[in-house]
DNA sequence: AACTTTATGTGAAATGCTTCACAAATCGAG
DNA sequence: CTCGATTTGTGAAGCATTTCACATAAAGTT
């Protein structure tokens, strides 16, 4: 009916419904690729193990995007669902720390696919600076600051040790850099304004272990 | 008061109860290597961002582990929180898909630290099969149902391509595995009893994206 | 030993999230 | 053009989780 007028939604829009825009985003993308035209709630959330009714509440968070009868539009919903996640244009990020798994990330295919671009790449390893991976060379962690702001980047992916993690905050903030995706198990200290995501690999294997150990009930839908 | 006489819990515990035990369980590593005594709920929740009486709800589910007046015995908390996790003991767990991802969790310290030993490697790539990493030969995938069993493996973390996984969950719960930690972009089907958790490190990306697009509301806590 | 301070453990209130259920809208068939 | 089938969009109900607030208890102090 009335769609809020601005798709950047003023109500609070709960961390879960941003995580599965993620969700129906992906599922799209296989249905656009299977040449479907519409999709209704049902099928949706089959593909991603969630109920209908939550597919089409989140959906109404941001617009009246079905019709009545037909379903959703396959190729206009996920046009309109990368917009509003901000991935339908390319983000600048530099990722600091080249060990295993910031190595990893260079190559990783679904962060390119969803418009996130690597351009920069810190160590302080004399070993590995100026090394070069997928054509990008490493810079020296001493001159961040100063190379983030120059190359624009908007985004850090931090796969540092954790010792080292806390001490890169201030460089990093000072440079304009404002959302750190931070891979250290550490809970950084980081200024209000400056968006701050954690990931933490162990902690999935974690709930698995106490799942195992527990008797978990069954099964249940991911978190998001 | 009265302790739950098992600590295998009997009232349904939430996902995000889960995950904060292993936040609690970081921050007492923390604070024993720092030869701390004790700690209130007060100091637990500062150093992972969360409330005080989260802290004490969460852990009065499993127990009364504090004493009024002084706060949680460090050691003993750390090894109760392990307890209720299964992280108190050695997991065999087998890595299928020897990708980028894949190479680098093999190396990935915190999977060992908590207990999670990574013991076999699997791929479909004749160049990767028979190699060596950290000292475990690369096994083929063909064998895989036959070698989980005899390899007594009780969780698989999944690092192929999408396209290829869902073929590998017949032979992986054929073997006995019960619990499989998914990173390829793409929803499992899994028969009801096997545990399944996704990790999808774009996801997080999508958030930052989404906040600095709409300008999201300054900050909260960690999902969990 | 009494008093003050500190901090847990936990019902109850408050808040938040998901599911229900149905009116409204569109489609397709006849 | 009407009717039956389908499916959205959404208030309201139902659940779940978090926060509050306080009785209770231990520790330290004088």
């Amino acid at each position: 009916m009335s769609t809020p007028s601005k798709i950047g939604s003023p109500k609070k829009i709960s961390e879960s419904t941003i995580h599965r825009l993620s969700l129906y985003y992906r599922a799209l993308s296989l249905l656009e690729k299977e040449n479907y035209d519409t999709v209704s709630s049902k099928q949706l959330a089959k593909i991603e193990r969630l109920t209908p009714a939550q597919v089409r509440k989140d959906l109404s968070f941001f617009g009246s995007f079905g019709t009545r009868g037909l379903g959703y539009p396959v190729n206009e919903l996920k046009q309109k669902i990368a917009t509003i996640l901000g991935i339908d244009r390319q983000w600048r990020v530099a990722l600091i720390g080249i060990g295993n798994i910031g190595s990893a990330l260079v190559s990783y295919k679904e962060f390119a696919r969803q418009g996130f671009q690597i351009v920069k790449l810190f160590d302080n390893d004399q070993r590995k600076i100026g090394s070069n991976h997928k054509g990008i060379i490493v810079s020296d962690i001493k001159n961040l600051e100063q190379e983030l702001s120059e190359a624009s980047i908007e985004m850090v992916v931090l796969t540092t040790p954790p010792t080292v993690a806390q001490y890169l905050v201030d460089d990093i903030v000072n440079s304009g850099v404002k959302a750190i995706l931070n891979f250290a198990p550490i809970n950084l200290k980081v200024p209000e304004h400056i968006y701050l995501r954690n990931e933490n690999m162990a902690m999935e294997l974690e709930y698995l272990s106490f799942a195992l150990t527990n008797n978990a009930p069954p099964r249940r839908q991911p978190s998001y």
